[in-house]
DNA sequence: GTTCCGCATGAATCGATAG
DNA sequence: ACTATCGATTCATGCGGAA
């Protein structure tokens, strides 16, 4: 059974119960800079960089070699400008130790509405990729697509296969789906992801989609392993890798959101155990990585 | 009629030859830091900052106050990780005066194949926005998309009101409703441009697809504006400007490409000077332009 | 069971107004 | 002058109810 640590308390701290090298993933979409002090970890952007550091030093101590961090940032503007604090982080992260693996690119296709006379609605963000060595671990069979016009759109959704786990579905629904890709061509994805933001949870204001650490987690772990949110709001992170089999770490300041993140997390613990009764009759047990 | 000046040697020297504030959109895609160095001897990663400085300098002059430049260009990845003079670029560019007004992004839908054991395939590029104040021109009309799924079912709704309004005169007391509902199928677009790369072989190395400079200059130019690429290889951007009415100004070092650029606009003056003639009825001849 | 329609709701940004 | 707050603008998505 995948076990799930949950965190209440500000993340500088909480990091430091966590033992080096003991994590594999680390994905997480921090509060983003705002000008105004009184909302959720407000940050104001001039000052972004230096608040955010400390964490980045714990999180290069946590992480194992071989894992890798996805960050998901994306800079305000202000004063009709894009401000600079995500080039400065990435630049100071070097300076810290990190690689810059890679970019990818969150392509919101609903993103906020609104017009202005000097720029178009901003339907991106950015997921970038850090590792402490140019060797890491990485699954690449895991998010393959299928090719052709029947796999458009099932790009949309990333996966839809692992997200679901009703019991009910189990015995007949999924082996037609798995049906379905076999005899077809399937290709790796690009760095470039198409997902809608989540609209139907009112939970958290700013929640990003299950398929977003749910294709990182399929990417860059295997079950058993442990992923780690030190921002995890309303718990999607860790909810979604205990339902994939992993272990998951999460930190959350506010109690509200740590007490829905517990609801959530719970709930998705007990749903892996009815389903591993359900599929072979005995207590699930994780895959062994050799 | 469109006037074309295509300058022939290094952008360093030729830039000089132009007059302050005399040219309303720059579209650039320069030589990619050591890429290609066999067509355009490569410029180094860890120079690319220190050799394209002095360019932005003369591009800076040369801009209208209200007009903008859009830099095409994509960090390398070097020993595993990507390299980070397009953000130093950025920060060098701010410190020389430029406003970083927004960052496009290009989905490139076909992008090249290949496989790699730690990186997906790179489907995007940045379309930096600069610009020499907050305020510049941009006409946002003329870039407008087709709405989506849900407006085509407003739409049948609407057909009865649309009937009953009289096309050419606006104002006549509908009130402001009516002005909403009418001319709902087009919306504003995004920050993110989806385009397939160029599969035509025009003996560039690097060409871009017609669909990039169109889109920029219809967004930020009007017929009778000046449009500059300092790097315009085969001439795409002036070529593509001229064809939509602007005058465009073309530097490339190479001489088999200025050949090549030359033989395009030429084309684009003359096909559109025929069609002047048509649209001035004058009877079509036949006659070889000179 | 389908399909269709109405409606609420966002990691937003600008410009004006107020202190 | 400089900061804080507020209203106006806008559209893809998913949900619920209806036909």
């Amino acid at each position: 059974m995948p076990e799930s640590r949950l965190l209440l308390g500000d993340c500088h701290e909480e990091l430091r119960r966590l033992e080096d090298a003991s994590v594999d993933l680390i994905v997480t979409s921090p509060p983003y800079a705002d000008s105004r002090s009184t909302t959720y970890g407000g940050v104001s952007p001039d000052h972004y960089v230096e608040w955010f550091l400390p964490i980045t030093a714990e999180l290069l101590r946590v992480l194992k070699p071989t894992g890798t961090f996805i960050l998901n940032i994306k800079e305000k503007v202000v004063d009709g400008e894009r401000h600079t604090y995500v080039m400065e982080l990435i630049l100071a992260m070097r300076a810290q130790g990190w690689l810059w693996t890679e970019e990818f690119i969150w392509h919101k296709k609903n993103c906020y509405p609104g017009k202005w006379p000097n720029r178009f609605r901003d339907a991106w963000e950015r997921l970038l990729q850090f590792n402490k060595q140019r060797k890491f671990h990485m699954y690449q069979e895991e998010v393959m697509v299928p090719m052709g016009d029947w796999a458009e759109r099932r790009l949309r959704n990333l996966s839809q296969t692992d997200n679901v786990r009703d019991p009910s579905k189990v015995g007949s629904g999924f082996g037609k789906r798995v049906a379905n890709w076999i005899g077809r061509e399937k290709a790796y994805p690009t760095n470039v992801l198409h997902l809608a933001t989540e609209t139907k949870n009112r939970n958290h204001s700013a929640v990003f989609p299950d398929d977003l650490p749910i294709w990182f987690i399929k990417l860059f772990t295997r079950p058993g392993d442990w992923v780690l949110d030190p921002f995890m709001g309303s718990g999607t992170t860790p909810r979604v890798a205990v339902d994939m089999g992993r272990n998951a770490i999460g930190i959350e300041i506010l109690p509200n959101y740590y007490a829905l993140a517990q609801t959530a997390v719970d709930g998705a613990l007990r749903q892996t155990a009815q389903l591993a009764l359900l599929e072979s009759g005995t207590p699930y047990e994780p895959t062994e990585p050799e």
